[in-house]
DNA sequence: CGCTATACCTCTAAGTTAGAGGTAACATAT
DNA sequence: ATATGTTACCTCTAACTTAGAGGTATAGCG
């Protein structure tokens, strides 16, 4: 039960995740913490216990509804968005757009150190 | 007592901002929370409360190191960055610079409701 | 049969944040 | 002098998010 310093880079991410792919079509959990690494190229990489975790708030909260399939064998709960669930994504990423653009102003107003954790340092990653 | 449902949208950003500005030059808490809305366009807001937890931590780490001095009759407590501070500012930096870049391309990948958010919408806050 | 991959789930510890609350000094206006 | 407002510091709790460990069960393959 060792516990790493956690670095808690962020919040809401996870969830902005989720709702972005439900958006598209509808999926199941274990193919959500799949897609989203592939998505972001590792960027983002959430952990099965809190999409599950995520996946259950938002259903609880009316922003997701599911179904048991049985797909090829396998039983699965697939995840779709509801309308208020649309909502919620379109106002999650309103709101992360205007962020991050901030956030990169803010940032990249030291060029210099920009360009070093650009050019020389190489890429990041978060795991979320 | 009564609390909100808490977006809580994202975590670290506080921090980051806090060590952006002290990167530059020397400053006290309240002078803080005044130029992170200043310096977002109250894109980010960072409550008194954080920003002294926030302060308090990161000086308890090693991070900042602080002076109390006298301004203009008024007591002050001034904020600078340690060396581990500056290299802490640059990993933050680094992480977000990529975790901003890639939450933008997958979200504006739904060039659609982008279109919406920014020039039918308008601007979004977030309040941290 | 044993192994791996798929697929679901729960729990705890640690962390972040909002917001309420509080103190004190100074500045200006009444 | 007193009131009000601003500056400037601080603490506390409740709510929430997240990482990671742990667990179950089925399917497919050698």
């Amino acid at each position: 039960m060792a516990r790493e310093p956690n670095p808690n880079f962020m919040a809401g991410v996870p969830e902005l995740m989720i709702l972005r792919l439900l958006q598209e079509r509808e999926m199941y959990g274990y193919e959500i913490v799949q897609a989203i690494r592939a998505e972001t190229g590792d960027v983002v990489s959430i952990g099965e216990g809190v999409a599950y975790t995520v996946l259950h708030a938002l259903e609880r909260e009316g922003a997701l509804k599911s179904r048991r399939r049985r797909v090829e064998g396998r039983s699965r709960i697939y995840y779709a968005l509801t309308q208020a669930g649309l909502k919620r994504y379109q106002n999650l990423a309103g709101t992360w757009l205007t962020l991050a653009r901030a956030i990169q102003t803010v940032i990249k107003q030291d060029s210099f150190q920009t360009f070093i954790q650009t050019f020389i340092m190489g890429g990041h990653h978060a795991a979320v």
